[in-house]
RNA sequence: GCGAGAGUGGCGGAACUGGCAGACGCGCUGGACUUAGGAUCCAGUGGGGCAACCCGUGGGGGUUCAACUCCCCCCUCUCGCACCA
């Protein structure tokens, strides 16, 4: 990485005459520059809806304005470039576009530590990255960009959930969050780092507030559903991830009743069939009637201690599998619907309060959980599914059996196998009106309320009279002022502002207070691919015409880390809006494509931790600390990361090798759903590449001046036929590569392999038919390779004397006719091992070629002149004669 | 524990429905041109063997004329979920 060279002279020019405006040398700075501001005058990117012609809505995650590019971006949108462009060629009208997700905390924290406007900052930073994007030459529609930060956008934000008011999907409800009491916030559970603030490091606790809510689960069905028919279009993994987030389980809900209190405690199971076997209840600490069931017994003081001491312990260590199950007996008794025996009713910390109803029957010996925690309190274990081989022991079985096996002990039902008791049971419930069957989801409500400054205002106000009150859509958007800054520890304004706060009750006039908590970002990235559709419109979200001829997006591209939220939001989101007649489907996203990391090695140094590499010395072949001269531990391959010390920046790689070489590298070492290994050695051979490509193309400019690519029939036998049928077979590969499989690094190679093929043409004393085929090659190769270098291919097109841009150039078609071979190779195996390799004209028969085998003398060797006992035949391909 | 994915030269990775394993590139070796080469070009490059040949896709079995590819068992790694009743 070191030294020039890459911007060294080419000494050895095989044309070093020419001077001039127009070097004959590779300097991609220039002709970068040149191209984008080409493309940018003639505004080649921007599109129109056009119904009757074919639309490509091509889209990458927008970025979050967090300052500069990283590597990760460049390998998104190179990936998503080279897609765009290579519909476009295909003939579609492609919308490609780019925005900014501009709401966050990041915006917050730089406020605090440069004293400087949450918008101010986000705003320049939106100003450099643009920049920055737009010197490594996408294609985006800049037209179309927008920030989800302005009243424009999130305007709609809040309309949508005045709608989802209006339905009731959006509500608010008292729960438990994850608090910083240092901070004054909510956190997501992702900005807790084991159990501390990942800013100030506060020790997070758990707090119940009133927040908003909005009712995803009202869809879960929907979303489950629609990940089978995403399959195909959609990586499994993700549909995986996200049918396993949406958990959905078949059970029944049973009522189990108190033996000495009135009323019933309700529990959900998914293994009715085992409710014989239930020895006791369990409740979540949390539970509404835990504390109810202990007062007055002589266990009131213990439990309260114990619900008391839970709520301390934060949710994710009560979570955690390794945390030991506790629980105290609540001195209350409930009845076993099915034997009618009175079971003890406890509160355990092992019981999950959002999960079912908050209670469960205990099934010992059918349920590790129920049993580990009735040895540890010595409580009934009562078997009631015995395995198809052996017998459980139940006084002394340490190990839970979960599986299927048949009744006992289960009166009526003795004898019957388990996954028929469950239908069995289920019904018997229903008819004696204890319970009924009953479908459950992991999936929880979506909280989006935070306490935070930089977001969209949720647009409610609270008036003593009126309640809870929605804004008025004529009243929206309820701006977020931005007069205002940062209270001390990053607290917002919001609710400190007369200003903001203080409203006139829309429905009695009187003065109320304006809800002052913002929404969840992920509500902006929600619905931004509708709005690039109509960026400017104003009547509504979405424009009508716009989204139904856009819509949905074909083709999305973003990392595996939204597998879940994000991708989960939007479809969610979506939904809503078809139900509000915004949008004809329910799904956004055609087909996804999650691309990998960008990685690079590592240093780690015992004593220092992370090293950049400019930190570390070789000394004896071996990589030492510079600051305490310990061994280094190299070669481990991790995620580009501020923290490991191993990023690269793009800027800096753009400025020594220029854009195309950046997003060469970036799309040929692996294929884009895989992780990309940073290499200096191989960015450099990228650059290699291009400089070699450049060489050979101008080298060739003379020759193939004035010359027609070829169009005639395929020529005999010699360098002209090879290399028209190296030109079509490369049409073929590249197309098939990146339409099909998406895999854009055997589509470079296959691009190498027809340039090499190129460069093996000795360009001097051809003739004239040759030079056509020379002339078709070399513009093939150009045209191939613009997706991922457009910027080089455009120049190189210019000057081949071609008029038109290659932005609209038509994506070239092969002929099948033109791979055909009047010779092929076919390979003579010996009982399985290859001996020899014939030669021999196209579709020769089985005998033809077993003929030319046996005359073979090294198949001879290996025959030892016996005849085959079998002969396969593969035509054109493979001969095994089997002895 | 459950779920998903992966394991191929010195390295990144090819081989799409079983049919010449290692495309393409990086690195390396030798050579040419050079005052020089970290530029460019040419040749070579899975391992072993002088050779004929033999051995090779995490390990072990199997199916098949033929297995990186299909089946069974095992090992390792990565990711996701994880006390979900």
């Amino acid at each position: 990485m070191q030294g020039d060279h890459p911007n060294n002279a080419r000494k050895n020019d095989q044309n070093p005459k020419q001077i001039g405006p127009r070097s004959n040398r590779y300097e991609p700075h220039q002709i970068e520059a040149k191209w984008q501001r080409r493309w940018e005058e003639a505004r080649v990117f921007e599109v129109s809806s056009h119904p009757s012609r074919p639309k490509f809505y091509l889209l990458e995650m927008f970025p979050y304005p967090s300052g500069r590019i990283h590597m990760g971006h460049v390998r998104n949108y190179s990936i998503g470039d080279v897609m765009a462009r290579f519909r476009r060629m295909q003939g579609f009208n492609v919308l490609h576009p780019m925005g900014w997700d501009a709401f966050g905390l990041p915006a917050e924290n730089a406020a605090i530590d440069q004293k400087v406007h949450p918008a101010v900052w986000t705003f320049q930073n939106i100003d450099f990255m643009r920049n920055q994007l737009k010197k490594l030459g996408y294609s985006y529609d800049w037209s179309r960009e927008f920030a989800t930060c302005t009243p424009e956008y999130y305007k709609w934000n809040q309309w949508v959930f005045l709608k989802m008011y209006e339905r009731g999907l959006a509500f608010r409800k008292k729960s438990f969050v994850n608090w910083c009491p240092s901070c004054q916030t909510v956190l997501a559970n992702e900005q807790v780092e084991a159990g501390l603030c990942w800013r100030c490091n506060a020790e997070v606790t758990q707090k119940e507030l009133e927040q908003w809510f909005l009712k995803i689960t009202a869809y879960a069905e929907e979303l489950l559903k629609g990940c089978e028919e995403l399959a195909g279009g959609w990586p499994e993994r993700v549909l995986t991830m996200q049918s396993n987030w949406i958990g959905k389980s078949h059970g029944a809900e049973v009522d189990f009743p108190l033996a000495e209190l009135h009323g019933c405690i309700r529990i959900y199971t998914t293994r009715q069939d085992t409710l014989y076997g239930a020895t006791f209840m369990v409740l979540a600490p949390e539970h509404p009637m835990a504390k109810e069931l202990c007062r007055g017994t002589l266990q009131e003081a213990k439990v309260m201690e114990f619900i008391e001491r839970q709520s301390r312990v934060e949710k994710f260590v009560r979570e955690a599998e390794s945390t030991e199950k506790e629980g105290v007996f609540t001195g209350q008794w409930a009845i076993n619907p099915l034997t009618r025996e009175r079971i003890p009713i406890w509160v355990a910390n092992f019981v999950l309060m959002e999960y079912g109803t908050g209670a469960i029957m205990a099934v010992p010996a059918h349920d590790q959980r129920d049993l580990d925690f009735a040895r540890k309190y010595s409580l009934p274990v009562r078997v009631v599914i015995q395995p198809q081989e052996g017998t459980l022991d139940q006084e002394n079985m340490t190990v839970a059996y979960t599986q299927e096996g048949t009744l006992v002990q289960s009166g009526p039902f003795d004898g019957m196998p388990s996954s028929k008791a469950r239908e069995a049971i289920g019904q018997y419930l229903e008819e004696q009106g204890i319970g009924r069957r009953t479908v459950n989801y992991r999936l929880r409500d979506w909280g989006i309320s935070r306490q935070r400054y930089w977001g969209t205002p949720i647009p409610m106000i609270y008036c003593q009279r009126c309640g809870t009150v929605p804004v008025p859509y004529e009243q929206l958007p309820v701006i977020l002022p931005l007069d205002l800054d940062l209270l001390e520890g990053g607290r917002s304004p919001l609710p400190a502002s007369e200003e903001f706060l203080k409203v006139a009750c829309p429905e009695c006039g009187r003065q109320a207070r304006r809800e002052t908590d913002t929404m969840d970002t992920f509500v902006d990235s929600s619905w931004y691919f509708g709005r690039y559709t109509c960026p400017h419109y104003t009547q509504g979200p979405l424009d009508p015409q716009e989204v139904g001829y856009w819509m949905p997006v074909d083709q999305y591209i973003g990392g595996i880390e939204h597998a879940i939220l994000h991708l989960l939001y939007s479809r969610f989101w979506t939904m809503f809006m078809r139900d509000l007649g915004l949008y004809r489907e329910g799904e956004p996203y055609r087909r996804l494509l999650t691309q990998g990391m960008v990685c690079k090695e590592s240093h780690y140094c015992p004593e220092h931790e992370y090293l950049f590499p400019e930190e570390v010395e070789e000394r004896d072949g071996m990589p030492h600390c510079l600051k305490c001269g310990s061994p280094v531990r190299v070669g481990r391959v991790e995620k580009m990361s501020k923290s490991k010390k191993n990023v690269v920046d793009p800027d800096r790689i753009v400025s020594r090798y220029g854009a195309d070489t950046v997003r060469l590298f970036c799309l040929s070492d692996s294929p884009p759903e895989k992780d990309l290994e940073w290499s200096d050695q191989n960015v450099e051979g990228c650059y290699r590449f291009l400089n070699r490509f450049w060489n050979l193309v101008c080298d060739r400019l003379e020759v193939t001046k004035d010359v027609e690519p070829y169009r005639g029939e395929l020529p005999p036998e010699g360098p002209a036929r090879s290399l028209l049928q190296a030109t079509h077979a490369a049409i073929k590969k590249v197309t098939e590569e990146i339409e099909e499989r998406y895999h854009l690094n055997t589509a470079i190679s296959a691009i190498r392999t027809l340039v090499n093929q190129i460069q093996e043409l000795e360009p001097q004393g051809l003739d004239s038919r040759s030079r056509s085929v020379l002339r078709l090659a070399m513009e093939t190769a150009l045209v191939l390779l613009y997706p991922f270098v457009p910027h080089i291919c455009e120049e190189l097109w210019e000057r081949l004397g071609q008029p038109d841009s290659l932005v609209d150039h038509p994506w070239p078609k092969w002929d099948e006719a033109m791979l055909l071979r009047e010779e092929v190779q076919v390979v003579v195996q010996v009982n399985g091992k290859v001996r020899a390799q014939l030669t021999l004209p196209a579709g020769a028969s089985q005998q033809r070629v077993l003929e030319a085998a046996m005359a073979d003398p090294r198949v001879q060797k290996h025959t030892g002149g016996r005849s085959p006992r079998k002969v396969v035949h593969v035509p054109d391909r493979l001969l095994n004669l089997v002895l």
